[in-house]
DNA sequence: CCATGAACCTGGTCGC
DNA sequence: TGCGACCAGGTTCATG
């Protein structure tokens, strides 16, 4: 499901009801829910301890104790939110207690949602790229890393060990507003082009986060509210439609694995 | 180093 | 209405 805009309006949605509260239980429905601990390790290192942070990296919601941390990662399809009752509903891997009385649930429908702990987030920062909307990020630094491989541009932005956060929708918009063929290899791109990929990547990002996300099919947060920014797509879900900026009707291939879509005369392949 | 396809899961949609 | 094929916002692993 979500891609950096909807991880951070997730963060921001339980932030208030997790910070200096504690977690008193879990109840783990899906035992795989837990990708490098065990239950009892939950219950033994994480309860009872006041939570200091809430905070994303990438695409992880990390809950931050002391310097260990519970790191969360929805994948597809996962959901955390609030509920002041336990849910009987169908897909739930995980319910954690607050000691405020509230439960936090980990509902996910495709069950690849992952709950890790590591004693310090350096583990993750250190296999993680470049966050997109930090002040590192610019059009000098992506022109270095795009110039620096030969990799088709599409795998190239999902890949998170270069920049972490996008995701298949940001790609597809982003490369259709800076007028980059997807299957492009990263080194053959000019840099002006670069330099305005890199401008879109922060634009596209910060207006999803203030529409709280895109709701493809039932990405939800809170009270299963969704996210508005579906409404400013102008690529991605539009094959055999006009494009916004030509006409041209858009398209929608299969590249690096996933379904992609782009405007055959706006994105062009530069050599 | 990189591309590709499968695997992990469930459910929705489309064509016949 | 039913059924199979295919698709889905992500990541990791094996293979060539």
């Amino acid at each position: 499901m979500p891609e950096l805009p909807e991880v951070e309006t997730v963060v921001q949605s339980i932030r208030d009801g997790l910070i200096n509260n504690e977690f008193e239980h879990i109840e783990i429905r899906w035992p795989k829910v837990l990708f490098n601990f065990s239950e009892d390790e939950f219950l033994n290192n994480l309860v009872k301890r006041k939570i200091q942070r809430v905070e994303r990296r990438a695409k992880f919601i990390i809950i931050g104790f002391n310097e260990d941390i519970l790191a969360i990662h929805l994948r597809m399809t996962g959901k955390l939110y609030f509920q002041n009752n336990i849910p009987q509903n169908k897909h739930i891997s995980a319910v954690i207690k607050i000691n405020n009385g509230n439960y936090l649930i980990f509902e996910d429908t495709r069950k690849f949602g992952r709950f890790y702990y590591y004693q310090s987030q350096d583990y993750l920062n250190n296999k993680l790229g470049i966050e997109p909307l930090s002040n590192e990020m610019n059009g000098r630094i992506l022109l270095n890393i795009l110039h620096s491989k030969k990799r088709i541009i599409k795998a190239l932005l999902l890949d998170q060990h270069i920049i972490a956060g996008l995701g298949n929708i940001y790609v597809d918009e982003c490369l259709w507003k800076s007028n980059i063929h997807p299957e492009t290899i990263s080194n053959k791109i000019p840099e002006k082009n670069i330099t305005i990929l890199s401008k879109m990547i922060k634009s596209t990002l910060q207006s999803s986060i203030k529409a709280k996300g895109t709701t493809v099919v039932d990405f939800t947060f809170l009270n299963g509210r969704s996210g508005k920014y579906s409404d400013q797509l102008n690529i991605f879900g539009k094959e055999g439609n006009p494009c916004p900026k030509c006409s041209e009707i858009i398209i929608k291939k299969k590249v690096a694995g996933r379904g992609t879509h782009f405007c055959p005369d706006c994105q062009v392949i530069e050599y």
